[in-house]
RNA sequence: GGGAGUAUAGCUCAGUCGGUUCAGAGCAUUUGCCUUACAAGCAAAGGGUCAUUGGUUCGAAUCCAAUUACUCCCA
């Protein structure tokens, strides 16, 4: 025999995954149109593009390999299986990286014209961009990759620009000045849900706003003060509590509650901003919380958006102070060119000198920050592009409420309606040069300035023309889309069915089935996806949405590079294999639970590929009897054909179980019972069955109907474990085959296309029955066990009560019994064990302790005794039994029934000893 | 502040219609075994006040309410 003892992965998938590829079994293109045969029908699955920038994590080994599963399954169960890959451009993250290789060498961004620097971003794109595409065939995904796909490719790019002009001219986009969310490290707007809000630890500075005009106002007394208006040598004075005072060089307004006692003289009144000398009026609006600070509060509709609207409200000055990049403008004064956060000390510091501090108190409250670049946003009025979302996302609920979608698990559904119902319209515009340049173009006619949006520059001077007779140049949009404008139409433009809908891809491989993603990018994507395919294909865009958990540490903390608690997932393969690590990922992963990962799990799988490898030793190693001699005994015959009868029903079984879980999104339980029949039903008790003794051989017929059931068994497993499968399958396939057809078979025939096997019926009463003898063997075994018996000796069996003659060879081979007889009257002088209501004797040649024997029994029959008052208890309570149905009355006088039976033997036992 | 979810064995989780000897699985632990496929293994064992309190019901891990703790989402 020529194969190890223990499982390599390491050649094996480097192999098959090879194979596989020149092959092109990933490869789907949509069936023929023929007369005679139908299409199959489409599996497609698109891969949530990673970030072109991005290196393999731990939740894209878990996402993609739930993806491999479903879609390995897909095509076994017959399915034209289609599994699209690709990365998204991810404007901030790929243009940061830019930047920072151009630092590198010597180049500032803004020294280049905006070709030049989209020359040097698709270099990099080119030459680091996709890393993580390689990196998942070690996980031996699936995917087609001649179908590889690229956000801003030719078909890509022109998709969205086409999407942006239809919905401008549908008047679903528009442009506006809007208070956005800038960051100023990436220096573009970015849109509400990619601004994450920390906790943080600051503090809340109480200033002194001193009045400017004292008539009318009466002078409070200092010793009880009710009136927030405070008096000291420099005049009466107001305290306003901020977590920012730098932004009060933008202060045009301080607003009151107008309910508010403490203010009420103030109406009308103004005040001098502290330090800045500004004197601005005193507001009064109910959007003032009185119960915040001193419940007077600074109002800077440039730096917030709540007072951005009281500033329109009232009609308020706007005064910006902030530069793009978070340093302070001309208008911060003395602070000019300084940062925001230095200028925040450094103001704090002066007016400190300058006696306009009445106090500082630690305060904790939630701050946002760039989901990208993790700078503290700024919120900054500008003119932006953004989408009308108002009637898009009214279908879009619709056909998740209906289940036309489904979410699994189904509670994803309230927070995506939660989004839905409060949803505002979308920021696209972004600051920065790569990703799709948004085709607006403008002109200057009689000094106002025109938009035209159109798919080229030709077009849109041609409208130029027509509409306003204008012929000179055009000057384009400076701003990029944001790059889920890319990503909402994946599942539709990957087939081009922007460009060309009406073509035969996208018709046969649209909609999608399933789609696997995290939860964190509900909104970002999934919703918007569903709105893109209601709009473009008056079709939801999948019919499934499964949500993973997120993948945590053992601890339950995030994996995070700061923690470095993130394992490198190749690493994890090259110590476990692929098929270990994917078992891992899923074996702890039901759906939509985050996933504690631990290393252990992981070899829990490669132990499981072991334990399939040496079955497959086992079976190989067997030599075969040519039928001719009488080497194998008639009744080890008998034996074998109930054990291949027995793992067959069992098999169709498990089979009707897994398919069911598979259609409930259950892949964990799934695995799991994959895993038991292929490691308990199989190997611990079947092949334990037909195992020829040392050196005997095996029957053909069971040879053959064992390699049979363990072919099944590889296919059952394939799309959870991929390489090992298949290298076994092989083995199995050309087993006793010559060298010849060995070649050939290995050459052309792959695990990956076979049939999933399907249930088929099972009889229940020969599963039973085998439950019942499996546990008569272990009854055996605990006896052996616990009274220090050898394996090797063996035992008598006499057996009083219903047993099926059936496995009485299997339980004398697996529990060593010698004679095995059917009594009508207890066995005296024997040990004994209930098998439910049957008794089961085994006489010992050695003495029994009688002393522990009556514990144990007088211990069950007390226990018994119990149950059966309870049930009595239950039996006698009309009520239940009028009320219940009438079946669990009757299960419970079966339970009343065996109870008794089951009594009287212990109490015939137990006589028998004493 | 608003909303959602979770709580079952040491750990991670099942428990579908309220009813079967229903309290389960895997891992971990303990014990005994190098039994000619596998020590990455084999055979067995122990382990739970189903978060707490109350209610509905003939009957509750399961339904309802409150409480506590944790998690997530939104602002």
């Amino acid at each position: 025999m020529s194969l190890a003892s223990k499982y390599d992965p390491s050649i094996v998938e480097e192999k098959w995954y090879s194979f596989w590829l020149e092959k092109k079994l990933f490869h789907s293109e949509p069936d023929p149109v023929s007369g005679q045969t139908t299409r199959r029908k489409a599996y497609t699955v698109v891969i949530p593009p990673p970030n072109v920038t991005g290196v393999l994590h731990m939740g894209h080994m878990l996402n993609n390999t739930i993806q491999d599963v479903l879609v390995r399954r897909a095509r076994m169960l017959g399915f034209n299986a289609c599994w699209v890959p690709g990365t998204d451009h991810a404007s901030i993250a790929t243009e940061a990286k830019v930047v920072n290789m151009l630092k590198e060498r010597g180049i500032d961004k803004r020294d280049l014209s905006r070709e030049d620097f989209m020359k040097y971003a698709w270099e990099w794109k080119e030459e680091h961009g996709g890393i993580i595409l390689k990196q998942l065939r070690r996980l031996g995904t699936s995917c087609d990759w001649d179908r590889t796909a690229f956000t801003m490719d030719p078909i890509r790019y022109e998709s969205v620009i086409r999407v942006f002009v239809d919905l401008y001219n549908k008047g679903l986009i528009y442009r506006g000045v809007r208070m956005v969310n800038w960051d100023p490290k990436a220096l573009t707007a970015v849109s509400d849900e990619e601004v994450i809000y920390k906790e943080s630890h600051g503090k809340l500075f109480y200033l002194k706003y001193y009045l400017s005009d004292l008539s009318d106002v009466s002078v409070p007394s200092n010793e009880v003060d009710n009136s927030g208006i405070k008096k000291d040598a420099k005049g009466l004075y107001i305290v306003v509590a901020t977590t920012r005072p730098e932004t009060i060089l933008g202060d045009t307004a301080v607003c009151v509650h107008p309910e508010d006692p403490r203010y009420s003289a103030l109406k009308g009144k103004h005040v001098i901003v502290p330090g800045v000398g500004r004197s601005v009026q005193i507001i009064m609006d109910e959007y003032v919380d009185r119960e915040f600070g001193t419940g007077a509060l600074k109002i800077t509709p440039a730096h917030d958006i709540n007072d951005y609207n009281l500033g329109m409200k009232y009609g308020l000055e706007t005064i910006d102070i902030f530069n793009d990049n978070g340093t302070l403008n001309d208008k911060g004064m003395q602070y000019a060119g300084m940062d925001r956060f230095v200028c925040r000390k450094q103001i704090m510091k002066d007016l400190d000198e300058a006696g306009l501090v009445e106090k500082i108190e630690d305060y904790t409250n939630k701050v946002g920050h760039s989901e990208r670049t993790d700078a503290v946003i700024e919120p900054k009025l500008s003119t932006q592009w953004f989408m009308r979302m108002t009637d898009v996302a009214k279908k879009a609920l619709e056909v998740v409420e209906n289940d036309t979608i489904q979410f699994h698990p189904a509670k994803f559904k309230n927070t995506y309606r939660h989004w839905l119902e409060n949803i505002k319209d979308w920021c696209i515009s972004r600051q920065l040069w790569w990703g799709q340049r948004i085709p607006a173009w403008y002109i200057d006619i009689n000094g106002k300035t025109e938009v035209i949006v159109a798919v080229t520059e030709e077009d849109a001077a041609h409208i130029a023309k027509e509409k306003y007779g204008y012929t000179g140049t055009l000057r384009q949009d400076e701003d990029v889309l944001d790059t889920w404008f890319s990503s909402w139409l994946w599942p539709i433009s990957l087939f081009d069915g922007i460009r060309n809908p009406d073509n035969d891809e996208i018709k046969y491989y649209y909609p999608t089935e399933t789609l696997i993603t995290a939860p964190d990018i509900i909104f970002f994507w999934v919703a918007r996806m569903i709105m893109a395919g209601e709009e473009y294909r008056h079709e939801v865009p999948f019919r499934h949405v499964y949500f993973t958990g997120i993948v945590r540490d053992k601890l339950g903390r995030k994996m995070s590079k700061s923690l470095g608690n993130s394992p490198d997932p190749i690493g994890l393969i090259d110590k476990f294999g692929a098929d270990g690590v994917r078992m891992g990922m899923l074996l702890t992963a039901p759906a939509g639970n985050d996933i504690p990962f631990d290393e252990v799990i992981c070899e829990q799988g490669r132990n499981f590929s072991n334990k399939m490898w040496n079955a497959l030793r086992l079976i190989k190693g067997w030599t075969v009897s040519d039928g001719s001699d009488k080497s194998v005994q008639s009744d080890t015959l008998r034996n074998n054909e109930v054990a291949v009868q027995w793992m067959e029903m069992r098999m169709a079984q498990v089979l009707e179980e897994i398919e069911k879980d598979f259609d409930d999104f259950r892949l964990s339980e799934a695995l799991m019972k994959s895993y038991k029949l292929a490691w308990d039903d199989f190997c611990s008790w079947y092949l334990e069955m037909v195992k020829p003794a040392y050196g005997e051989p095996i029957d053909n017929e069971t040879l053959s109907a064992t390699l049979g059931i363990f072919d099944r068994l590889m296919r059952i497993l394939h799309p959870f474990m991929p390489f090992v499968t298949e290298e076994i399958w092989h083995e199995i396939q050309t087993f006793g085959k010559s060298d010849e057809e060995t070649a050939f078979i290995n050459a052309n025939y792959s695990i990956m296309n076979q049939h999933m096997p399907h249930s088929v019926f099972y009889d229940e009463r020969l599963l039973a029955d085998f439950d019942q003898a499996r546990e008569i063997i272990t009854g055996l075994r605990n006896l052996r066990s616990s009274k220090g018996l050898a394996p090797k000796e063996q035992l008598d069996l006499y057996i009083k009560g219903t047993c099926a003659d059936t496995f009485h060879g299997i339980i004398r081979k697996l529990g060593n019994a010698g004679k095995i007889e059917r009594v009508e009257e207890k066995v005296d002088g024997a040990l004994s064990f209930l098998v439910g209501t049957t008794e089961c004797f085994v006489p010992m040649s050695q003495n029994i302790d009688k002393e522990a024997e009556l514990k144990k029994l007088q211990e069950e029959l007390r226990y018994t005794e119990g149950f059966l008052a309870s049930v009595e208890k239950k039996l006698g309570n009309e009520k239940f039994v009028n009320g219940a149905p009438e079946k669990v009355v009757a299960v419970e006088r079966q339970k009343k029934a065996d109870a008794e039976s089951k009594i009287a033997a212990l109490k015939a036992q137990i006589a028998s000893l004493t």
